[in-house]
DNA sequence: GGTGATATTAGACAGCAGTCTAATGTATAT
DNA sequence: ATATACATTAGACTGCTGTCTAATATCACC
């Protein structure tokens, strides 16, 4: 076989986590680190211009989130290399968008040495590995998913769930959906412009996205509103 | 780590391959093959009574089918095991059947010694490990939902007479619908800002909108892309 | 009584969106 | 040839969006 090494790019905003995968990394013969990002736009962009193998993705980074800079990434630059997501986040709706965004694994913070190489060689021969944490969450779901297209009636309540959104965010999607604009929000909700700011951000937080007009798509697509 | 080795069951009904994969296993020397089955039935008798760390199992097979075994396995028995999947088939019933039975990781016949040891390794330290050849499958089907590429080529005409949109215009519409910006409609177009600016404010003219969400919503709702 | 989730607000800030004006080049139809 | 429509670009400007930081208040739950 080739016995190439294994070019990463890491993208971590946290200096000591960074350092210390850096570390692990360099002192590892095998792997070349090519380059390192500390936020999910800078990551996108080292990205396209070093071509990985593989992309160690923390998920929770400033500008642009991990999920986001992923699925960028992926379906926007098409870029052939594998994400392996890594962090600390292990709830269900995480883990789901960030397959959904292209991710080929997930791996925990909190991860012995072992297993972060085991990732690493398993995504970059482009199999998916998914941490021993989560597997049951993920696998469990896929049982659930075949459920689910039988009883066929999940679109709201479900879809409620899915994003975790709240009751009020539910209601500030609704208004997003309808054309309003911030202000117009507020004045229909009585608010203040910066809690409508406050619902909207916490948003698209929760549905990885980065602004209100990808919210309207996705909420009037999956029919969340 | 423990340095115990790991203690392999082998279920397998064609005497070749079960010879074959017996070699590999016993020139291992960190595996230890504990036994051998050659239907199912028989596969579930010896794990109950040899409690492997890994079953290595195909799933057509004589008396009881892989899966039905594996289901058995796991949810009556609840073996704290992990079965590996060892087949040809690489269709999404099986595999999701396999998943949903309990099946730990999912490996195709024809792998590679490499990939067998790597996948054996993976799930005896719990993870899932899905082979590449199927990873796409099992993730693209959680990755769907989201896919509309309606190639919608009547109402182009007729939303063209309705709103009077230009070829060009349809065009940036509909990568406002995918949810770029200017900027990135711009790159995709090889166009400067400044004329994706003009196409954004005549399509807004002539929809009678005033800004981008409420362009997509429209487009969506009535079918315009 | 403490903890976590939710809702609320403010201020400052960078950056994008959309408007306006103005100009140039091309194609098509009359 | 000349009008009309379409595509392209620039510069400047206003205002809205979304981020970040920080604080307060309520409610349910343990």
């Amino acid at each position: 076989m080739t016995d190439r090494k294994i070019n990463i790019l890491l993208v971590e905003d946290h200096e000591f986590t960074r350092l210390g995968l850096a570390m692990k990394i360099e002192n590892t013969p095998k792997y070349n680190l090519v380059a390192q990002a500390t936020d999910g736009a800078q990551g996108v962009m080292m990205a396209s211009q070093y071509n990985p193998d593989v992309i160690l993705m923390d998920i929770g980074l400033p500008k642009m989130d991990g999920i986001s800079a992923t699925r960028k990434i992926k379906e926007e630059l098409k870029l052939d290399c594998a994400v392996l997501m890594f962090t600390s986040r292990d709830n269900k709706e995480d883990i789901f968008a960030a397959f959904k965004a292209g991710a080929d694994g997930y791996i925990m913070k909190g991860s012995s040495s072992e297993t972060l190489t085991s990732a690493i060689d398993t995504v970059a021969t482009k199999a998916a590995w998914i941490d021993s944490q989560i597997a049951r969450v993920v696998l469990s779901s896929i049982q659930n998913e075949n459920d689910i297209q039988t009883t066929a009636t999940k679109s709201q309540k479900e879809a409620n769930k899915k994003y975790g959104l709240t009751k009020k965010e539910l209601e500030v999607l609704s208004l997003i959906v309808d054309g309003l604009s911030n202000q117009e929000i507020s004045e229909k909700l009585v608010v203040s412009i910066s809690t409508t700011k406050a619902h909207v951000h916490n948003i698209l937080q929760k549905l990885y996205l980065t602004d209100r007009t990808k919210a309207a798509i996705v909420a009037l697509k999956e029919g969340l509103v």
